[in-house]
DNA sequence: GAGTGGTCTAGACCACTGT
DNA sequence: CAGTGGTCTAGACCACTCC
């Protein structure tokens, strides 16, 4: 008989829980392995596994192979947070959407921006500065660098009408990357792209993305003062 | 025959996602079953599941029951941030941790914190302010309301040596909560606290938690400029 | 070498939802 | 009502890692 209320790998789940929140199992303290959980909640091992699987996912505990078996949580919490394309972000608050393309250079040399990269010293980039507007209120600015030699294509695109942020989501590889988010003074150039007074704090994403063939993109978007962005645990 | 280098979940997963950038199949689309694509894959309809599972966790593709079968993605990506304990994050970076508690006060109302955790207008609440110091400089400052209907044992404790944030991992029943992230200007008291200028740019977590009991805690942090977050894709 | 988690299979039942 | 995804089961094999 298994015990009661204790149903699916959620129900397993959330048990486990109540034990390490009620610590009758402490952080850093083994638990037992996935077989003996299968016989004491009286169910295959597949669905410990899952629920398992799950709160190692989420942090809560940590899992190796062999003797390493199931250590509780030094605790750590992870948050999903949506990446959306702007135009969606935008008409989902129920904006109207805008852009309007500022600068587009082909063929640009950076050193920033190779490093940032980490691609060659002497790798052609095309370089925007675009702004995304919400009912004609500047909404983002964004400053993008697109390697040309992953990706030549780009060359002659008018990203005028469609954002780099959506033609790359049609046209590119899927991709890797990383993302840091931070906060940052308004600088002039951003501050008269935002319509905001210069020094104001600004929230700002920077992402790298690549693909197999190599590095392909890095962004540096920042948002109009009061941006936030919000996520459920 | 299995089709070439088309192996386990992940290699399912890779070919979905293979067609998906090759434009194979479009975003907004409809793929096939899971019945159909285990024959296709030549493998049993539960590893066709953890793939497709697994890339609508990462926001790939939409699935619903029935008809809805799957929809391709309406490109969203989701990143997973880790949200660690204060002391770990300075340690790991390899800072000393220390911490400075600033402010607490027992039995406070406030109508802000009320409404901030949904909380009746009369509710007491502890408040606490705190530093967070790497290496005895300002890391972080934490502006914190605890609710006492909820976690009346708070009331006893001296948070002058162990911050509420470490506190509270050990003695409160798991929690959900929201997290919202964004930037703001240093108010006076924050300039102070960190030792930076007003004005400044500092990056802010708002964050409030709860468990099946109610609300618990909310928090506000701002970190020493400069500081981010970062995650990879 | 033995034990553990990671994964796969073949079959089954259920809940939801669109027709 | 029929079809789809969500989940569970019982059994199996593998890879890794600790002893």
């Amino acid at each position: 008989m298994r015990a009661a209320g204790i149903k699916g790998w959620q129900g397993i789940q959330e048990e486990i829980l109540r034990r390490i929140t009620a610590q009758e199992w402490r952080p850093g303290q083994l638990i037992p392995t996935e077989i003996d959980l299968a016989r004491e909640f009286n169910c295959a091992r597949a669905t410990v596994n899952r629920a398992l699987r799950n709160l190692a996912s989420s942090g809560i505990v940590e899992r190796k192979r062999k003797a390493d078996t199931r250590i509780a949580m030094l605790p750590i919490r992870r948050a999903t947070l949506a990446i959306p394309i702007m135009r969606h972000e935008i008409e989902r608050k129920g904006g109207g959407y805008g852009y309007k393309l500022l600068v587009r250079s082909c063929d640009i040399r950076s050193c920033t921006a190779s490093r940032w990269l980490r691609a060659p010293a002497d790798t052609a980039f095309l370089h925007l500065q675009a702004v995304h507007l919400a009912d004609g209120m500047p909404y983002a600015f964004e400053d993008r660098w697109i390697n040309l030699e992953t990706l030549p294509r780009a060359r002659s695109v008018d990203f005028a009408q469609v954002s780099a942020n959506e033609w790359l989501v049609g046209n590119v590889p899927f991709e890797a990357g990383d993302i840091s988010f931070s906060a940052v003074d308004a600088s002039r150039d951003e501050a008269m792209a935002l319509q905001c007074e210069e020094g104001q704090a600004l929230f700002m994403i920077e992402r790298t993305t690549r693909s197999a063939r190599g590095s392909i993109t890095a962004v540096r978007i920042v948002f109009a003062p009061g941006h936030q962005i919000h996520t459920e645990i």
